[in-house]
DNA sequence: ACAAAAGTGTTTTGGGTACACCCATGT
DNA sequence: ACATGGGTGTACCCAAAACACTTTTGT
């Protein structure tokens, strides 16, 4: 049985020069994830364990966005997921960085000249029914994703930069915290992806300036301390409230 | 004589359904300005003349960003010119959103499906040598840029909404600017792009925090008015001051 | 009682903003 | 002399940053 994104390719007639490579990031146990895939690639009369990005050709009737929701349906079962394009690669050879990858990927191509659209892909861990991630993809802590097939380091490092840039603009740490969160919660996130600490005062007197950060009448549970109040965040409020100026720096 | 559009098409294989189409913007005259170009579209029995973005196909053996470095190039007669992806248009009927504009194109086409990466490009008008401006092509005030082909309207929107964010994030604001300028010059840029209007002092204050603005000996000539002292602006002092802090808001 | 994280206030420093007048040049 | 834009300083407010102790729960 071959993988899900081969099917497709058989399935639906798609773009031949056009992909749309994901980067899957996931906030779990205070770290931050991405989601690689494992690819068995026969190369010299050996079998290589290969990782890369989940990915897949554009269906001739999607827009890419529109693939980009069929990958993370794919790989982690969930569907309104946020996703975002960031930066199209176009390298001609990008393909034949090295050739134990070009001779794996080349029969399942039409064409040899793939130009490739990155997205990242924001999601809470918890969210996932782990039984439907699919075999041979893995949760990997983001500051330690190993050598990727193609140029998908590349991808991932221009992923994990944009992602930084963006959520100092945009209300994004939402999309990977959980409905209900902590304070604490929201605080580790932030170190996490900027791999930095703050100050606890400092952090909660900025965030309580954000109106649409809704405190709940509900507390945690089960924690051998004082247990932390419980947070939403209102979609809704930010849009109606949303100015240019502020910004989510810490 | 056609364009040079379509000599390309049939000069170098280029990749059918991927193009890149480019918002070049100018700064001429206190004012913002964006470069579109004709086309006459012949449609139910008549001569349409129609407005559209300068693009191309991208060729097989080219980076995207070559193709929009290449586009500049035929446009304006410029190289070495700033240019920055920003954005994917993937609708499937990006081309047929209005008959006459797919009856134009049908036949300049080998697939009816085409995505297109979007760039914009800033430029100095005063750099370009009109006459390598090619025929067919117009400064429009950015304000004011009329009905397009296609999904042109979007594109350029969505343009001038990232050059706004960009510009508050990179000192951008000195690719348009000739390479000597004067604070006034440099404000009057700021509130054309956004569409306001600053405090002179403090604006000042502002940019003379800016180590890589260069005060010349050198002040403006033949004004009727105390002349105003030029600047300029020092790449390589603003690539070793940089910090993930600054930034450009006025 | 202890361990563990929750929660809270003050001071200092620097940037944002609002605001009005004199200066140098060409005509 | 007048018109035109060039150029400058001060006061107020608010946000950023640095910093330490008490509270609540589970074990």
């Amino acid at each position: 049985m071959e993988t899900v994104e081969e099917k497709n390719i058989n399935d639906f007639e798609t773009l031949e020069t056009i992909s749309v490579d994901c980067v899957i990031f996931g906030y779990d146990d205070n770290k931050l994830k991405a989601l690689v895939r494992r690819e068995t690639v026969p190369y010299n009369g050996e079998i290589h364990l290969e990782w890369k990005l989940p990915g897949n050709h554009v269906r001739r009737d999607e827009t890419i966005d529109a693939t980009a929701s069929r990958i993370l349906k794919e790989q982690t079962g969930l569907e309104n997921i946020y996703v975002k394009q960031f930066m199209v690669f176009s390298n001609p050879n990008r393909l034949r960085l090295r050739e134990q990858d070009f001779v794996w990927v080349k029969p399942r191509l039409r064409d040899e000249r793939v130009i490739t659209v990155g997205f990242y892909s924001l999601i809470n861990v918890s969210d996932v029914d782990n039984s439907m991630l699919i075999e041979d993809a893995k949760w990997e802590n983001a500051y330690e994703i190993k050598e990727l097939m193609f140029d998908h380091n590349e991808i991932y490092d221009e992923a994990f930069k944009k992602l930084r840039y963006d959520l100092l603009h945009e209300p994004l740490v939402f999309e990977l915290l959980p409905e209900k969160f902590t304070l604490t919660q929201m605080q580790k996130l932030y170190e996490a992806i900027f791999n930095t600490t703050y100050d606890k005062r400092n952090f909660r007197r900025k965030v309580n300036k954000m109106p649409y950060l809704i405190p709940l009448d509900e507390i945690q549970s089960g924690v051998s301390h004082k247990p932390a109040r419980l947070y939403s965040y209102d979609r809704d409020i930010y849009e109606k409230t949303r100015t240019e100026r502020f910004d989510f720096r810490m």
